[in-house]
DNA sequence: AAACCGGGGGA
DNA sequence: TCCCCAGGTTT
């Protein structure tokens, strides 16, 4: 046996969780549900939705069966509920090609809704003892660090490597064990930030540990260039220091929010704002950039003083003249109340 | 405020 | 094949 995996299952021998409740009793059905539940939550927390589950549908034919707003009840508070719907699909197929019983054959199971290969791997070693890799992310974490391997574990170049490097180290001899060893080791040991290398069993031959890389590894998601967009915004100042607003519509940013009236250039900012008041002069305020997760704005504000309201605009309700306390009562998005106030 | 997470599905 | 998303928790 290769030493990594030696030495993970001496730590697991004495330091492993060996009385989780879907290890008592141990079948791939409770296996499979403990596998999914623990794919968006932490152990502590998955233990009584679990035990209340299984209490409730101890077998896969049960949950074959079951109302479908039963399985979504005692999923209630985990979230993914999409998961639980695949969960009970799953049974049904089972019950319909694989006479009522989770397949033993990789493929028929990752074939299943919701198993993918991590969790068909999971559950081929935990319930039957086949050397199958997993590869969840406390398996990434132990593994990038362990090996100095760099570039983020979500890179499909990335994470073909560590699939290599997790099939390499499973090892033929009690493989249910190691696949829990190295999840504990990932959840209680090498955990993201402060790991505590100095329990580590791992540590003589870790490559973070020795050339102090185990703050950088895994590497953490590449902040992609976000795409710029451009945006004149049109300030329309009439006598009384009011100022014209427009409701943004549902779709995109700030929707339902009020916001300054936007045309896409200087060109068709004039034409806007002489559509909605008369106009005979403009000044171009400094610009700005506004950053949201997906993309980048930049904003060249263009104000209109002096401007005479045309009646209609009266009778439209996604536009309204607003004075400064009456915009404090509105929702506006904040970089347009930072530049209204600025004023 | 941002990262994280296994699998599904759309680009 | 690549990339984004869900949806609640952790940092």
């Amino acid at each position: 046996m290769n030493p990594f995996a030696a030495a993970l299952l001496a730590w697991f021998d004495e330091h492993g969780r060996k009385d989780l409740p879907w290890q008592h009793p141990r079948d791939a059905y409770r296996v499979w549900l403990s596998e999914v539940m623990l794919q968006q939550t932490q152990v502590v927390t998955v233990i009584p939705y679990f035990q209340r589950f299984v209490a409730a549908l101890p077998g896969l034919r049960d949950l074959a069966v079951a109302d479908e707003d039963t399985v979504l009840a005692l999923w209630s508070g985990l979230g993914y509920y999409r998961r639980a719907r695949f969960l009970q699909r799953a049974a049904q197929i089972c019950m319909e090609k694989h006479h009522g019983e989770l397949p033993r054959d990789f493929d028929a199971l990752a074939d299943l809704p919701g198993i993918g290969r991590s969790t068909a791997g999971a559950i081929l070693a935990q319930a039957y003892g086949l050397r199958f890799p997993i590869l969840d992310g406390n398996v990434k974490r132990v593994l990038t660090r362990y090996l100095g391997i760099h570039g983020h574990p979500g890179q499909s170049a990335v994470e073909k490597v560590l699939w290599q490097h997790a099939d390499a180290l499973t090892p033929a001899q009690r493989t249910a064990d190691y696949t829990q060893a190295i999840m504990d080791l990932g959840a209680t040991l090498c955990v993201r930030s402060k790991p505590l290398c100095e329990n580590c069993p791992l540590s003589a031959g870790c490559v973070a540990r020795r050339d102090g890389l185990t703050a950088q590894l895994p590497s953490a998601k590449p902040t992609k260039a976000v795409p710029t967009r451009d945006t004149v915004m049109l300030i329309l100042r009439d006598a009384k220091g009011r100022v014209l607003l427009e409701r943004r519509g549902e779709q995109g940013v700030w929707s339902g929010l009020w916001s300054l009236p936007e045309a896409r250039d200087q060109d068709h900012a004039w034409r806007a704002a002489q559509s909605f008041a008369s106009i005979d002069d403009a000044q171009a305020l400094p610009s700005f950039v506004h950053v949201f997760s997906h993309y980048r704005l930049k904003v060249e504000p263009l104000l209109f003083d002096g401007a005479t309201a045309q009646q209609r605009i009266a009778d439209n309700p996604t536009l309204r003249w607003c004075n400064p306390d009456e915009r404090a009562a509105l929702g506006l998005p904040a970089p347009v109340r930072t530049l209204l106030q600025q004023l």
